[in-house]
Parts: structure tokens; sequence; C-alpha cells
DNA sequence: TCTAAGGCTTCCCCCAGGGGGAGGGTCAAT
DNA sequence: ATTGACCCTCCCCCTGGGGGAAGCCTTAGA
């Protein structure tokens, strides 16, 4: 199938398919007589792969990784863990920093008044020259 | 004083000074005589503020109106409220995001032997076309 | 007074993970 | 044979940072 079918029945758009194999995620496409790239049902699935990755916040490092040991039929569970492991620390700590934001930042909402008069907390906070309050 | 000791006492990098002028979120500084951009303890204020807003998620574009509206004394707090709620639900989605996936790679991982084995849930569960699995 | 170090300038390149669009070749149905 | 839908490559854009080169300016030390 060429491209665009593949797309459709992946999810991923033409230009990231693209993008995949020139970034080298995936491997060079076959090509027909006319220099069409051309896709096979295993390849479909492959695409699938890399969205549920995606859909999984891992990075395309990650995810090169991932595809290869999943290729590999004598791979070890222990190094795929090990991608798994180091990501769900990532996810923690952009979780803990989200978190913080917004405790601070529903914070000083809800000391604003939101009305006509300019004095505002957030706007005070954000300008405050104290460490303490950031 | 030049771009370093303004850099040194806000805490934002050279690089992002210039950055930040050429993009218009800041104001072009004054120059000296040797082209020098030439910064005052005010200056400094407004690179504070603008780190931290950053460290509390807030983007370029919000944080220009911030800055107008923080030098603005005729502002209303209804404005600046506006701003900040419309990322504090912005940060909301990424924060469900982020938990839709923990609660995903948290519960593959739990499944996950990591030993010598090839088996691996995580791989299975990233290779299945079973959307439910998602 | 000359020189060297370090600060400053502009300009260009890089990262991830997408996207838009131009200009031109190909294929299939009418 | 034309037309419209695909496909190709190549370039540009976004955010919010960063690196580094080439060249000017200033200041301190010998």
């Amino acid at each position: 199938m060429n491209i665009g079918e593949a797309s459709e029945l992946s999810g991923i758009s033409i230009k990231m398919i693209r993008k995949y194999e020139d970034s080298g995620i995936i491997p060079k496409a076959k090509r027909n007589s006319s220099g069409y790239r051309s896709y096979s049902e295993s390849d479909v699935h492959t695409f699938k792969f890399i969205k549920t990755s995606r859909s999984l916040g891992f990075s395309m490092k990650d995810i090169k990784e991932l595809l290869s040991l999943w290729r590999n039929k004598k791979r070890t569970s222990s190094n795929v863990k090990k991608i798994a492991e180091k990501h769900i620390e990532n996810l923690e700590s952009k979780f803990d920093e989200i978190n913080r934001m917004l405790n601070t930042l529903k914070h000083l909402n809800r000391n604003c008044r939101g009305d006509d008069r300019p004095d505002c907390p957030i706007l005070t906070s954000l300008g405050s020259e104290d460490e303490a309050d950031k």
C-alpha cells in the first residue's frame, strides 16, 4: 500500500511517517517503480506501535529502542523494564512540577477578585522580589 | 549595567535576554556608546518577573500580556485572572494526561518480571492491535 | 604603551515533535 | 487527453531553550 493508506490505517500522519524514516526510527521504506513508498500490514503494525508508545509519552529515542526490543525475540524483559522505569521517573518529575505550579496558581487565583480594580495578588507575586512567595 | 550583570542578578541567561528582546517580549534595550546593551535595576526586576512567570509555566505569549498588565496601573484584575485561569486549565489537561500515562505505565511495569526472559507485558501492550489495552 | 583576557556584538546551527506549503511527477477515471 | 487525487523532495514555521564563531570594546597587567 501507499503512504496515504498506511497513514489512515495507523493514525500516524504522512508527514511523520516520512520524518520517522529520515530520523532512522524506522528503516527506509521500499519504493515502487515510480518512487512511491510501499508499505505492508506489518509496517502499519509498527506505526501503531509507535502511536501507542507516543500516547504513553515515550520519546522517539526510547521508541527506537523499544521497537528494536520488540523485534528481537532474544530480548530480556529487564531491558524493556529499564526503559519504562526511567520514563516513569521522568513523568513523575513532570507531574510534581505541574502539581507545584497548580498549587501556587490556584492559591493566587482564589485570592484574585477578578473585578474592575487593578489590585491583583497574581501580579504582586510575579513581581515580588521575595523568593518565598514564588 | 551590562547584560552580563543583569543576567547574573536576574537569573535569566544572556542568550535568553537577547532572545526576549528579539521576539518583542521586552522592549529594545538602550545601548551605550560602544553598542553594548545597558540595563537598570528596573529592567532586572522585569527579568525576575519573567523568570517567576516561567517557573509557573506561563508561555512567553502569556508573559508578554502579564508584563503589559503589570506595567499598566489602569489594568483590571479580571484581565489578569482570565490569563491565569486559562493557564490553569491547560496545566490541568497536562496533569490529567500525565496521570493517565503513569497509571497505564505503572500497571504494565508491575506486571513485567524484568528478568532474562523475553516475555513482557509492556511490549505486548504497545504492539497490541486491541485499542482497549491502550 | 602594548598586549592579552574577557565581555559584548551579530549571525548561524542545534534539540524534540510536530505542522504548512511550493513545485513537480504519477496514476486512474472520465 | 484531461483532471484531480496522490506522491515526491525541499524548505520554512512553532516553543524555549542552548552552542559556538568571528569580530569589536574595555580593562588590567607587564
